[in-house]
RNA sequence: GGGCGAGUGGUGAAAUUGGUAUACACGCAGGAUUUAGGAUCCUGUGCCGCAAGGUGUGCGGGUUCGAGUCCCGCCUCGCCCACCA
């Protein structure tokens, strides 16, 4: 009688034992041949669906390899636990947030669990916790005394429906991710990170990272925005009513100070600062300030998605440029952005697109200085402005050099004028980290009428979430409703004060968790440098790609800073990052393909799943779905292929149990072998060499899957019997043993049970690796391919040690090719051993 | 507009340095076994053609004995950034 694959069985029994076992338990002092496996650690959102499945099952794929090939594998598992969708659903439910999220991680846990993905459970983190966050305000502080944390007003996104201050990342397309009301700008006083001061570090560590996808690193190049220019001083010609002003000087940042001779006018953004004053009481005053009204109520989206009209209005100021002496008009006009550079640009129309449109509505003048190679620009003829590259013309000294010549010359001569220089800018802006919410780290700082900001002191860490506090949405942090907690007195003075009431972005929490796994339960510190500097950084660090800016840029900011802080020893945090692609599924809506989650209704729940076909079906599927950098579109029937390969699996060793248990594993000399079982040798040793180079350094689990599929097949092809040789027998018996060692990353819990099954002690991961056998290798003959002018003709079979000219000889006497060849005169031969011979004939 | 990817059967996808295009799997077709299965096994399966053969990796050229792979020019799709000075 045949048994069935009873995976409902035996999957919660090796779940159980792994717990045991504690399979990944790590003792961080040996750290001889370390690998820290680390994921992305979870939001606790409540359920994980088959596309979060991803990244776990990915991970713990590699973890177990890792370990089967005798590595000291650090694998840990924590929560990203702090967060607005918990705080949302406590307006909602009256649910406080902390229930919702520690019911969640009970049920991700376990869901993690029995999928069959194992963790050093023991050095759990949970960023809601007191003991981490304590850690995370201790940061905080350090920062603060390096400078690196400041105070500062500055604009921030508020949604006025939901009555809170979104982070930048909540906001898609100018609206809020979750009411689609469109987001406003506010000006509010704000914690910033000083992320900015590491600019160039974080651009230039970026080339050390060749275990990072190039694709994250570019991104990240195109975020951080490194752009080599020069800031130019303009002079602002002085009011003739000698009203003063609250500046003489108008800088701004060019990447083309080349083109300056041809800079016709100069632009301010409406929101510049001065401009108020710089006008008031001018003819011209209402016609301003109504502009910047208007600006201002226009949002972010209109005003990038009209990208062709330009608007704008002079100001009736001038200025003038300390190259040529000459006295241009000042304009305001909405096409120059405060975000970016100084919130002034001088405009160059003939060899900038933007300021040639502006020029051209507004009727400005246009004045070449950089001519093209055939000299043939001509303000009568050109349609758009010329940005490519010339040579300067109509410039005084400068006339005649290359344009790129002329920049650095420029810019030295702006220097030695003392009205500007070379300048280095970064697109990069300070990361905001205040929050006007509830769920989140308080930021640790007093307010005293009399000493001012003080951080609170480290004895007094840490500065807990006030738990008697409305979630109502006020648009004020919810902990300002705590008179409990807002009251405090003055660390430093002792009189009252008040508690900043603003919380840290959860995005904090994250740019350190990878370090405090290493000393989870430690209460006397927030890392422990020995420790991290043995274990870090991160061997390979597994997540989404959606993480490719925010997250891995936060973390390794953070990571140069408390290096610089002197709490750790390295620079960067993750060593080899690999970036999963998102599972996607056909909506039934409308028949097209989405990412796969709960607002669109396309999730396909692992319970199910696990309950038809079991975690390691799932798992396979997973894996062989496509390249895991990919995107792929889930289909619920191929998961039955995955499923019909373990069930054969499965009946292998069950049909031949007692054949196989009765045969040592030991496998005869290839050389004593006869055909059949010595072409199994070879490929289960093919087999093995192609699977660990498939998992070693790129992670292609879907080839190594398809590998060990062949392999399957190849076994199933081997006719066995009692009757069969000696031979035959342990060369079946080696195959299967090495078939469930290579699908023991994929399918642990099957591959655990045949393992006892095939007479072996518990416990596959102890068991070591399959090692290729050079000589099962080795080929007598091989195969090789006749073509003729290219296209295949025939095959022949011939030694692995014939020459070429025997090789040509025979290829030319071959009937195939003879046919091929008649009446025409060969021209050449081509022999490439083991592989083919070509005859080009005409 | 800038940057980066990618286009291969009905489908997901393979293919070392340029060397038999479509491995592996899904699906489909035919067959075997089964009076029952959450079935299993065998055979076939790029396209045209009865066949010989031809043809075939988005399109058009090129280099080469030989191109999915290299070069030039297009087209389409995806992602990131974007009035970035």
């Amino acid at each position: 009688m045949k048994e069935k694959y009873p995976f409902n069985e035996l999957e919660p029994k090796w779940q159980s034992y792994w717990d045991e076992k504690r399979l990944f338990h790590a003792d961080l002092s040996n750290t001889e041949q370390k690998y820290y496996c680390l994921m992305m650690f979870p939001y606790p959102s409540g359920m994980l669906h088959v596309g979060h499945g991803r990244n776990y099952i990915i991970g713990d794929a590699v973890a177990r390899y890792k370990k089967m090939r005798g590595l000291h594998v650090l694998t840990p598992m924590g929560w990203d636990a702090f967060g607005l969708p918990a705080e949302n659903a406590a307006i909602k439910l009256g649910i406080h947030p902390r229930e919702s999220t520690f019911s969640n991680i009970e049920v991700m846990k376990q869901q993690l669990r029995s999928w069959g993905c194992c963790y050093d459970w023991d050095r759990e983190v949970t960023s809601c916790m007191p003991d981490y966050y304590r850690w995370t305000q201790w940061l905080f502080l350090k920062l603060f005394e390096s400078g690196l944390a400041y105070k500062a007003e500055a604009p921030v996104n508020w949604c006025p429906s939901c009555a809170t201050v979104l982070a930048n990342e909540q906001v898609v397309d100018g609206a809020c991710e979750r009411c689609e009301s469109t987001v406003e700008q506010k000006s509010l006083e704000q914690w910033f990170f000083r992320i900015t001061a590491y600019a160039q570090r974080l651009v230039d560590d970026l080339d050390k990272l060749d275990g990072w996808p190039e694709r994250v690193r570019t991104m990240q190049k195109n975020w951080i925005g490194r752009s080599e220019g020069a800031q130019i001083d303009f002079r602002l010609v002085q009011r003739d009513d000698g009203e003063k002003d609250p500046t003489s000087i108008i800088s701004c940042f060019t990447t083309r100070v080349d083109t300056i001779y041809g800079c016709t006018y100069m632009v301010l953004a409406p929101e510049f600062k001065e401009l108020r004053q710089m006008i008031r009481g001018l003819k011209t005053e209402e016609a301003v300030l109504q502009y910047v009204l208007d600006a201002a109520g226009r949002s972010n989206i209109e005003r990038s998605s009209d990208s062709l009209e330009k608007t704008g209005v002079f100001t009736g100021r001038y200025v003038i440029n300390r190259f040529n002496g000459e006295t241009i008009p000042l304009w305001v006009a909405d096409y120059v952005l405060m975000e970016y550079g100084t919130g002034a640009v001088m405009a160059v129309p003939a060899h900038d697109t933007r300021d040639w449109a502006f020029a051209k509505t507004f009727a400005l003048p246009i004045r070449i200085s950089i001519q093209n190679e055939d000299q043939s620009l001509d303000l009568q003829t050109m349609e758009d402005a010329y940005v490519e590259d010339g040579v300067v013309v109509g410039s005084g000294p400068f006339t005649g050099l290359t344009n790129r010549e002329a920049i650095p010359k420029m810019a030295a001569y702006a220097e030695e004028h003392s009205f500007g220089g070379p300048k280095v800018h970064y697109r990069l802006r300070d990361w905001l980290i205040s929050r006007q919410r509830y769920w989140g780290a308080p930021i640790p700082i007093v307010y005293c009428e009399t000493c001012g900001t003080v951080p609170v002191p480290e004895s007094q860490l840490p500065v807990l979430l006030p738990e008697n506090v409305e979630f109502k949405p006020t648009g004020e942090s919810p902990l300002r409703a705590s008179a409990e907690f807002m009251n405090t007195t003055c660390p430093a003075c002792g009189k009252p004060a008040t508690r900043e009431s603003d919380t840290m972005d959860t995005f904090v929490d994250s740019s350190w968790y990878f370090l405090r796994f290493l000393n989870a339960r430690d209460e006397t510190q927030a890392v422990d440098k020995t420790v991290c500097n043995n274990w870090l950084p991160v061997d390979q660090y597994i997540g989404g790609i959606e993480h490719a800016i925010l997250h891995l840029l936060y973390a390794r900011f953070f990571t140069k800073a408390l290096h610089d802080a002197d709490l750790i020893g390295f620079e960067e945090p993750f060593k080899h990052l690999f970036t999963q692609g998102m599972i996607c599924k056909r909506s039934d809506k409308d028949s097209k393909l989405y990412k796969m989650s709960k607002s669109v209704g396309n999730v396909v729940s692992p319970e199910q799943l696990i309950e038809k076909y079991g975690a390691d079906t799932v798992r396979v599927y997973t894996l062989f779905i496509g390249p895991p950098e990919k995107d792929a579109e889930w289909n619920d029937k191929s998961v039955e292929g995955a499923w019909r390969f373990l069930k054969r699996l499965w009946r292998i060793v069950y049909d031949h149990r007692d054949l196989l248990r009765s045969t040592a594993a030991a496998p005869v000399e290839p050389a004593a072998m006869e055909i059949p079982e010595r072409d199994l040798y070879r490929k289960v040793h093919e087999s093995i060499e192609n699977i660990t180079s498939d998992l070693d350094g790129a992670f292609h689990f879907n080839t190594a899957i398809a590998q060990i599929m062949e392999l399957m097949n190849a076994l199933d092809r081997l006719k066995i019997a009692d009757d069969s040789s000696d031979s035959v027998k342990s060369v079946f018996r080696h195959a299967v043993d090495t078939v469930v060692l290579l699908a023991s990353p994929f399918a642990p819990h099957i591959a655990e049970e045949l393992w006892v099954e095939l007479g072996h002690e518990d416990g596959i991961l102890s068991a070591v690796w399959p090692v290729v056998d050079p000589d099962a290798l080795h080929r007598e003959t091989v195969e090789m391919v006749l073509q003729v002018n290219g296209k295949n003709r025939g095959k022949i079979e011939v030694s692995v040690n014939a020459n070429t000219e025997s090789l040509e000889e025979e290829a030319l006497a071959h009937p195939s090719v003879l046919k091929w060849i008649d009446g025409k005169t060969v021209r050449k031969v081509i022999v490439v051993p083991g592989r083919l011979v070509n005859i080009a004939a005409s």
